[in-house]
DNA sequence: CGAATAGTGTCTCTCAGACATTATATG
DNA sequence: CATATAATGTCTGAGAGACACTATTCG
């Protein structure tokens, strides 16, 4: 390929370096809660008009982990967010272009804070309902309801996706990430906090069980405490709110 | 620092990439069931002396694992062991000559499967007891019996091999890795597998408890199976032998 | 009243941890 | 005999999962 040989015409001889890049996985949660994930779609060769994770190359100066935040403040102008370092994608021949290493981040990010905006590389953003969870990975625009198949992804973007869910769903019993998305940490109810604990699982729990798993576990342990406030956000019934005594962000 | 404007210097106006490395933590076990490291002495500036997880850049071509795969053939000569993403390392500053970004993985290497040998970025190459595992770390030599403390390890690679136990001892109960450390997967006894699983969990468990956990889990799913030749290498009393039916490396 | 969620109670089964006991081989 | 590991058994309490039931508020 012509384009192939361009790229490689660029060498110079030194030691030909792979490009780095921090690629961000950010999850959301509808209003209905379902878990959602920012993709963006591409306006430039290869995969142009593909839905690709949002990322870019990590400056020299520049840590992993604050190439990723900057990426995530370009794309939904958030600062202050749940971040961790998912895994990292270097097969030669991911990106046509060039040797390109990827190091793949999750932030969860409640989504009144998100304030979506298409970074230089995209056309547009968009969150994407992530409706089955058997790793066949199918996803289902938020208004329009079509089908986006692993296809229109670009790059070995749906090999991460699936890393990324996995990954959320096997730290939900032994981490707090679930807390994570909730809309309001300090005041939220058992409701809320089941709906997105099935969302991230991708599979339903008994109700009266969650609860005293989720009373019993988390106030003992003093992660959350019992409001006298009460919500009826959710429920004709108001019901009991909770805080989430630990740090924001952080995991 | 007249070093750092030096590496300043090769810089040429183009954009400056960070380097990729791939570092391998090798993990074996020693004969009376002490979970060790193999660390190599740096030769060359900086921390000349001290010991290093072994690795090197990562070629053009060449994918993360294959890099990491010629790493270990170079210090162990061995070749098809089970092998796994650790994490990546890349802040700033955490090599003092350029921007170097690591990728870990960690290996299970049986110990007689090891043939050490240092490489050429090393003056040599040792296996280290890790004894306890309260993360705040502390090597012995296995000979000497000298202790090893976190000052003479060299960059981050104290935080590296934390990460890594920390890793171990968490995918203990739910992935089949104490497996990769017998001796022989296709014939071992409940004592040497109970072992393995004490020196990676890094506490005692109930000998008769885990015998029935041991036999329970992986008969009925068929990962293990009993055999009929019985073993006295470890006890006076012959013990039951099992095989380990699935693929001797991956996971 | 029905609808929808809030919230409580109960039963079973499995599993982890603690501990006791017997068996088998060697010196 | 003592010793060291092999191998089996028993008890308890915690937790997961299934299910039944009552309470509260609105329209």
């Amino acid at each position: 390929m012509n384009e192939k040989e361009l790229l490689e015409g660029y060498d110079d001889g030194e030691y030909r370096r792979p490009s780095v890049t921090a690629d961000i996985l950010v999850f959301s949660m509808s209003s209905d809660f379902k878990l959602q994930l920012l993709l963006v779609k591409r306006k430039n060769h290869p995969y142009m008009g593909k839905w690709a994770i949002p990322g870019g190359f990590v400056d020299y100066d520049e840590s992993l982990e604050e190439a990723a935040l900057r990426e995530l403040r370009e794309e939904t102008h958030v600062e202050d967010v749940y971040l961790e370092q998912l895994y990292t994608f270097g097969k030669p021949g991911r990106d046509p272009r060039t040797r390109v290493i990827s190091v793949a981040y999750v932030a969860l990010v409640p989504k009144e804070r998100l304030h979506i905006q298409a970074g230089d590389d995209a056309a547009e953003a968009a969150l994407f309902d992530i409706e089955n969870i058997d790793w066949g990975i199918r996803f289902y625009s938020p208004e329009m309801r079509e089908a986006l198949s692993e296809e229109e992804l670009a790059f070995d973007h749906a090999e991460i996706i699936r890393t990324a869910l996995k990954r959320l769903a096997g730290k939900l019993d032994y981490t707090d990430i679930a807390f994570q998305m909730l809309e309001d940490k300090r005041c939220f109810t058992a409701y809320e906090f089941e709906k997105i604990y099935e969302a991230i699982s991708g599979r339903k729990v008994e109700k009266s069980n969650f609860r005293r798993d989720f009373i019993g576990r988390y106030i003992k342990t003093g992660v959350i405490e019992e409001l006298d406030v009460k919500s009826s956000r959710y429920s004709i019934k108001p019901a009991t709110c909770y805080c989430y005594k630990r740090q924001s962000h952080r995991g």
